[in-house]
DNA sequence: CTGAAAGCGCTTACAG
DNA sequence: CTGAAAGCGCTTACAG
């Protein structure tokens, strides 16, 4: 592999002049010249880890998300990778699977200089994550003043999923979710129980566990409790909303096994805007997050940072409804 | 940022010795355990560039896919990520969208020593591909015998799902793909057909276009294609073979909206083996690739690559039959 | 505009 | 076992 002292013994010039030649500083044009053609005679293609060793500047940004296998955290990565990607940067993926030990290695990756900065969205309570001292951008979770969170108006997508089940009819409204999620996904059910509360009408809750992790396993419980709960004859409701599309999916898969007829007898309401295969239709009526606009005010105020630029510290965006069939 | 010479001056020691304390070679107890208190007062972290600038290890590997959104490849990535990590291997990320120019770039990237070795799954005719000179895994591609390639038994998931729908009573079989894929996909189809050709069952194939690219636009076009079949009675079949199972699930969609009933009166099977949201059950009947199998066969091959240990040429993995309720 | 030289933070023969 | 020193491939003041 060529150096830039071979390129420079080629040209008959200074390791200087062809470093010059290489970041489009001024050079004489006929030096310019025959730099390039040494270049391109030799194949030389810089040594990248050279060049951030001594400048500092990787170029590389770190993105941790839970789980891959959920198609939200994949459509963030795959926005933020393109959107790293047309301005020459690189993304090393983190991939946690909820496990605070992957986690607080990922972190110690940053702190290692490996990337100039790291957008996480994480459930995990690390105190690392309160005392970052580094370009950090966080999604929908809040660790405090001095750190970017970027999230979606979790309020407004309660109030809108109460708002749309309202008009289409339902009176018996209830709100299940698993995980006793942190901070600001909590309002997803005080925006929601608002607008029924404003009705008139009495609105339930219901948690199907306070993990937040959905294996597999943990998804067939939410199954199995709501077929324990339609046995004892609980199960009194025409319209629900749920805290992922995830749970909207078994919920409305288990109903229909039971069957209820969706959305006839029961309505629907997801969160996240999750198509199928991320190309065709919604799995169900949904709060659609903009996953592509999240990415990129991750990325823009990331680089900010990084730039010394300035920056804002909160940053929400809005959701909308997504008709998916599961809604009259 | 404390360095390894900041460390040596705390402890009294030379930065050879700290450097040998860093990577576990013989040093007196002594010495031993003043290196790693003046670590430990100094919250020393190893400068990975320049590491990797001395020693020419970069423990990165790179991933190309050519679309994160399908989640075929989106599990083979999770898959690849969690197996390097286990091995204290870090992944860039490579989302080529179908573009040879980003793929291109990607390749250039790895020869720049940014990473240690490549796995790529890649529909483009790229000579890149054909002069790799370094460590490098080919997924479902051949790219010449020099070069390693991991794929499944395309022959026989061919064959498999011809036999399923043959046994299931289908006499009226056709094969549904889309994009001339190169090389071994091809034999989905010379596999499927050598099972009617034996039972004396007229098969059929239709292809929905050259293009291997699944956009949004694209797969609406399968559906008007579809549609334009049966209005003008061209389809006439009772087995439905596709390519994959992104267009097995359009064609499902599509067919049912048509007042097909299926499996009744169409059976289908797709080929991946894909679930919803990878948790639960499989979209449709399928033949069923082993992604994590493929995942360690291309991890374990590229480190022995790597690590200069000998590595076989060709590894094929078998499939399976997975049911997903399109089928009797 | 150009070149010589120092230095980024490590590792690794080489003497001792 | 340990230390002094060279060197990995770049960039960047500094003189000229």
């Amino acid at each position: 592999m060529a150096t830039i002292k071979d390129v420079a013994a080629e040209a008959g010039v200074s390791v200087g002049t062809v470093s010059k030649v290489l970041r489009q500083v001024n050079v004489k044009e006929k030096n310019y010249k025959k730099v390039m053609d040494a270049i391109e005679k030799l194949d030389y293609r810089m040594n990248a880890y050279a060049q951030v060793l001594r400048t500092s500047r990787t170029f590389t940004i770190a993105i941790i998300v839970p789980d891959l296998t959920n198609p939200f955290f994949c459509a963030l990565v795959c926005y933020v990778e393109q959107i790293l990607g047309a301005i020459g940067y690189r993304l090393l993926l983190c991939n946690s699977q909820y496990n605070e030990g992957r986690e607080k290695h990922y972190i110690e990756m940053v702190r290692q200089n490996m990337v100039d900065g790291l957008i996480a969205l994480s459930y995990a309570n690390l105190e690392e994550y309160e005392k970052i001292d580094f370009p950090f951008v966080s999604i929908d979770r809040n660790f405090g003043n001095h750190v970017t969170c970027v999230s979606c108006d979790n309020e407004a997508g309660g109030r809108l999923a109460a708002k749309v089940l309202l008009e289409k009819g339902c009176r018996k409204p209830v709100y299940l979710h698993n995980g006793v999620r942190s901070g600001d996904i909590r309002k997803r059910w005080t925006g929601f129980k608002s607008v029924f509360d404003e009705a008139g009408i009495n609105v339930k809750r219901i948690n199907f566990g306070n993990e937040t992790t959905l294996t597999n396993t943990r998804i067939h419980l939410i199954g199995e409790e709501l077929e324990r709960l339609v046995s004892s004859d609980a199960f009194d409701f025409d319209g629900i909303f749920t805290s992922s599309d995830v749970v909207a999916l078994v919920v409305k898969k288990k109903l229909e096994q039971l069957g209820f007829a969706i959305p006839e007898e029961v309505q629907l309401i997801g969160y996240d805007g999750l198509r199928e295969m991320n190309i065709g239709d919604y799995y169900v009526s949904t709060i659609v997050q903009p996953v592509k606009n999240i990415a990129m005010a991750c990325v823009e105020n990331l680089l900010n940072q990084i730039d010394k630029k300035p920056y804002q510290k909160r940053i929400r965006l809005s959701v909308s409804f997504g008709d998916g069939g599961t809604t009259k």
